[in-house]
DNA sequence: CTGAAAGCGCTTACAG
DNA sequence: CTGAAAGCGCTTACAG
C-alpha cells in the first residue's frame, strides 16, 4: 500500500496554480485564452468566440473557421466558463437539488436528466446533509453562480418558499406543489389502486400498511390512494394496522417483528409497504419467523427497485418510471432555459403494478 | 393530485430572467450589484467588496463597515460568484467526482467532506452515468468553471491520466494511485487480516470468497490481503472457490445459489464477501435454502453498512470509516487550497473488524 | 482609511 | 465577413 515515497511522487506530478503545496519548483501553467488563439490564427478574439460557440453561420469565412479550429486544437483551448458566464449573464450549469441521493431510484433519475440535457449543460448535484435540503443561505450562494436552471427533487413547501428563484425551475416528484413551478409527477395513485384491486382479487380482506415516516408528500399520496381504493373494494385496514418506519430494511424488519403477532391474531393476510425497501425488511423477517410468503402473508411495495425482480420471492411492486421522471424534468427545463413556452407545465407519468410471487403463487 | 389549473398557477408564480416561459407579464428582477450597495452606503465599490469579504481589518473604518453592512442587508446583496471568480481567478466551488453515489457509504463520505470544508466552499457532485467517470471532455468543461479544488473518489489510473489538473486535488480510496496526488486511503488490509484471524480462531479451514467485479482497486486489495493472511493461518481458499458478481443483492444471491452445492460438497464452512451488499445476498439465499448461519456457514463482509448491525443475524464486517475518509480528504484539500504545505500527502485510516452473529454464535 | 482604475476572459452589438 | 470597443461584476494593487 505504501509506495516508495508518495510525498515526493505527488510533488513531482502535481502542478498548482499558485504555489506548489508540497515541494518543488513553482509550476504555473498559463491558461490558454481566446486572445492567444486569436493571435495564432491571425484573427480577432471576437472571431474566436464565434467559432468556439458554433455561431459561424454567415458570420465567419470558411477560411477563418478552419484556421481558428486548428489553433484551438493546437493550443488545447477551452472556453473559460467564468468569463463566458459573466459576459452572457448565465452559466451552463444545471443544479440538481435532492434530499436523498443514496437510492438506486435516484441514480436512474439522474440518468434521465442527463439524457434530456445533453452536452450543452453541466449537471451538478447539490450535496447536503443526508435527507435535508440546503438552507436559504446555501441557496443564495448557489444561485450566485448563475446556474442556467434548477431541478428540485421531492421538495417541501418550505424549501420552495425560501427559494423564490428567478431562474428556470422544474420540480420532480412534488405532488401538491405544482403551484410553485412546472413539475413532473408520478401518478402513484393509479398504481396504488391497481394494487388494491389485485389484493382484493386475491381474496385479501384484512390488510396492514407499513408506511415511510419521511415527510415527503409522495408517501402520503401512496397511502391515501391505497386506503381509499381498498375501502371501496371491501378491504379493511384498521387505523392501528398502519405503522411507519424510516426507509431502512433493518428498521422495517424490527417493526414488523414486533407487530406481526398482533396482526396475525387480527387476521391480517397482506401488508402493503410504502417503499420496496420497507418490504425487504418484511420479507427478511418473515423468513426468520417462518411466515410463508405469500401463503401466510402477501407483501407488496412501491418503487420497483432492481432487486425486487431478483429477490426470492420476487416482490410485487408499483413500478415508478425513474428514468422517465428525470428525462421529462430535464426536457421541460431545457425548454425553459431556451425561453420556449411549455405546452403543459404539469406532467404526470404513469405507474404500473408488477405482480410477482410475493403476492401471487401463480406469478412467474 | 390535479390542482385547479396548475398551468396558470405556475405562470403566476414563476419569474424568469428573460421572458416568462409560460404566460404573463415579463418580470425582470434586476440583480443587486456592489455598485448599488456602494451608492446606498455612500462609499466606493471597493469598500463594499472589502466588507462583503470580511477583509476590513485596518482597511475600513468602523463607520463604513456599519453603513455597508446595513446597505447589504437592506438590498439583500449577495456577492456575485461569477464576477468574483473572474476577478480572483478561482471560484469557491469544490467538485466531488465519484463513480457510485447510490451507496449509503458514500453519503457518509460526503458528510465528512462538508464538515471539513465548512461554509467557505460549495461542494458540488459531478454526476455521471452510473458507475463511470466523466470523460476527458466533461472534465475540461468542469475545470473551466475554475473550481477551487477537486476531490476524486475511487478513481482509476486512466481517469487520473486524463485529468492532469493543475488545481488542488485529493484522492479518496485510491490505493496504489498515491503517485498521482495526495490521497486518503483505508487500511482495508488490516481489517482483512483481522477477519482471517477471527475465522481461523473459529475453526474454519475451508473458505470461499465472493468478490466484487467492479474494477476498483480496493476490492483487489481486500481479497489479496484476506487470502494472504488466510494462507498463513492454515485457511484454504481454492482458486475455484473465488467467484465474483456486481454489487447487487440479487446477483450475489443468485451466484451463491448456484455455487453453494459445490462448496458444501467441498467442505466450505465460511464465505467472505467483498462488500456487505454481497453478503446480504448470501444471507438471504441461505435462509431460502435452509442453510443455517453461522452453524452451517459463516458469512462476513466489508463496509459495515448500517443495515449490517440490524440484520438478522447481524453481519460480521470490516468497518470502514466513511465519514473520516471524507473529513480527512476535505481537510487535506482545504489545506492545499489555502496554499499550505501538507504534513503528509498520504493518509491511511484504520479499519476494524466488527464481529456479529453471522460468524459467531456467541456474538451479541 | 478611501476611491479611481485596471484587469480577470469572454460575448455582443456596432460600425465598417 | 471582420475587428475595436464596451461591458458583464468583482477584486486588488496603487496613489493619496
Amino acid at each position: 500500500m505504501e509506495s516508495g515515497d508518495p510525498r515526493q511522487d505527488a510533488a513531482d506530478r502535481l502542478e498548482h496554480r499558485d504555489e506548489p503545496p508540497i515541494a518543488g519548483k513553482p509550476v504555473r501553467p498559463h491558461r490558454v485564452t481566446a486572445a492567444m488563439v486569436a493571435a495564432r490564427a491571425g484573427v480577432s478574439a471576437a472571431t474566436v468566440s464565434l467559432v468556439a460557440n458554433g455561431k459561424t453561420a454567415g458570420r465567419v469565412s470558411e477560411d477563418n473557421v478552419v484556421r481558428v479550429r486548428a489553433a484551438i486544437q493546437e493550443l488545447g483551448y477551452v472556453v473559460d466558463g467564468i468569463g463566458s458566464s459573466l459576459a452572457k449573464g448565465v452559466s451552463s450549469l444545471v443544479l440538481l437539488v435532492a434530499p436523498d441521493i443514496s437510492n438506486p431510484f435516484f441514480a436512474k433519475v439522474i440518468d434521465g436528466v442527463r439524457q434530456a440535457l445533453g452536452a450543452d449543460y453541466q449537471v451538478l448535484l447539490s450535496v447536503t446533509d443526508a435527507g435535508s435540503f440546503p438552507q436559504a443561505d446555501d441557496i443564495r450562494r448557489l444561485l450566485s453562480l448563475r446556474p442556467a436552471g434548477l431541478l428540485v427533487d421531492a421538495p417541501n413547501a418550505r424549501f420552495l418558499e425560501d427559494l423564490s428563484a428567478s431562474i428556470p425551475l422544474v420540480l420532480l416528484d412534488a405532488p401538491g406543489l405544482e403551484s410553485y413551478a412546472p413539475s413532473v409527477n408520478l401518478d402513484v395513485a393509479f398504481g396504488a389502486r391497481e394494487l388494491a384491486a389485485h389484493l382484493a382479487a386475491e381474496g385479501h380482506r384484512t390488510v396492514a400498511y407499513l408506511d415511510s415516516v419521511t415527510g415527503t408528500d409522495t408517501f402520503t399520496l401512496r397511502r391515501e390512494a391505497f386506503l381509499t381504493a381498498a375501502a371501496t373494494l371491501g378491504i379493511h385496514v384498521a387505523p392501528d394496522r398502519i405503522i411507519g418506519t424510516t426507509i431502512d430494511v433493518g428498521a422495517a424488519a424490527a417493526a414488523f417483528a414486533s407487530t406481526w403477532p398482533a396482526w396475525a391474531r387480527a387476521g391480517v393476510t397482506a401488508v402493503v409497504c410504502g417503499t420496496d425497501t420497507h418490504a425487504y425488511g418484511v420479507l427478511q423477517e418473515a423468513r426468520v419467523t417462518g411466515v410463508r410468503i405469500p401463503e401466510d402473508l402477501a407483501v407488496a411495495g412501491f418503487d420497483d427497485l432492481p432487486y425486487s425482480a431478483t429477490s426470492n420471492p420476487g416482490l410485487t411492486s408499483v413500478h415508478l418510471p425513474a428514468e422517465s421522471l428525470g428525462f421529462e424534468a430535464g426536457d421541460q427545463l431545457r425548454r425553459l432555459m431556451l425561453g420556449e413556452m411549455l405546452a403543459q407545465s404539469q406532467v404526470t407519468l404513469e405507474t404500473s403494478l408488477l405482480i410477482r410471487r410475493s403476492t401471487s403463487v401463480s406469478a412467474p
